[in-house]
DNA sequence: ATTATCTATAGATCTATAGATAATGC
DNA sequence: ATTATCTATAGATCTATAGATAATGC
């Protein structure tokens, strides 16, 4: 029954990834060690030889969760280099991105649970959300000094708000709605910013 | 035990208005139905002879929260008619707002969990963000015909987003930031707006 | 007679722990 | 000898139901 170091530590990390998409699909209060451990292809008594508590685990998921998402963003902006925003933009606006939650933004799926968990698991939202905002603020920021962080975080919330709306609602076309709205604006006001570059 | 029918629908009301707080403070799971019928000074077993499921009281809750939320919206823009806008934005993106979870913007507080149950839930959301939109795109539009619902969309979208960041994280000067940001976002885009009455 | 609420409970599920097992690591 | 995983279980909690109670409504 026992497994090597090598495959123990594997294990333990098939199930934080596991963990970082059932939590965004079902919550941190919608699924269960039972279930979270056999998505690895394990049974809950393994889960406390790895984890201290499923505290621990949420915010270890969280962690994941977010530095994947930001993986995401990388390879989309790696794709289109003379515009990574709009190609980020694109993605994240998409119909798609409000569809599947599970792979999606962390932010969106599971930052209101993370207010309501303790510092650990805001701790991993935090430091994802300023390399989010590290990210954006040099596609938006340019010659600016100061304002690009305020763009930064005034562009992502616009993005975060809108899949959100988009996901509340039964209204498909609404959704789309909220989408493109959200996107025109974004790439606007970045827009705006490219046209006068000096502060 | 029995009480009066006028009785038995105050206690009924007063169930919603519990659950429309407490469920933004702990989540639809977080809470059972034992605290939810404590909370209006009933028990447990009182519970389905008022409502069909959980999940009935989690739509029907919901529904509440958001006319309690949009009535602050019209009161504080009530308070200041000549800048209706501006005076939402100062109580919604207020540190205030980001602190108190039970009576703040359902959005925010349940958005995610709404995506994730029925559509009954969801039409509530509907329903609530629509009666925001149009409330916004009146204060936003002016003389722009097609475009204010979409502007409304995108502020509102800068302010539920801004509000879910900065709840995530630990850093309360970030959260400030982020508040602010978004404040300026959407106030300078309102500005624009007035700049540029014709479409 | 009806019924809103109460106490009590069924049956499921949740987190966490205990002890057995069998393969690893020394 | 150590330990990663397993089965089993403790104790709490969850949603939902059943039956008793006592006041309302006719």
């Amino acid at each position: 029954m026992r497994v090597s170091r090598v495959q123990a530590e594997e294990n333990r990390q098939a199930v934080i990834n596991v963990a970082s998409r059932l939590f965004r699909e079902h919550g941190f209060d919608g699924i269960g060690l039972k279930d979270l451990m056999a998505g690895a292809g394990l049974t809950q008594g393994a889960f406390y030889k790895q984890f201290e508590s499923k505290d621990d685990l949420t915010a270890q998921a969280s962690r994941r969760a977010l530095q994947e998402a930001l993986g995401h963003w990388a390879a989309a902006a790696a794709s289109r280099p003379d515009d990574p925003l709009s190609a980020v933009v694109d993605i994240y606006l998409s119909e798609a991105h409000c569809a599947e939650r599970s792979i999606g933004c962390p932010v969106v799926a599971l930052g209101a649970d993370a207010a309501r968990h303790g510092p650990d698991v805001r701790a991993s939202f935090e430091a994802g959300i300023k390399e989010y905002l590290a990210l954006m603020g040099g596609w938006i920021g340019d010659a600016d000094g100061d304002g690009a962080e305020s763009k930064a975080m005034a562009v992502l919330s616009t993005m975060v708000g809108a899949v959100l709306l988009a996901r509340s609602v039964n209204d498909e076309e609404m959704s789309k709605r909220l989408l493109r709205a959200a996107a025109d604006s974004v790439l606007s006001q970045a827009a705006i910013n490219h046209a006068k570059p000096g502060s």
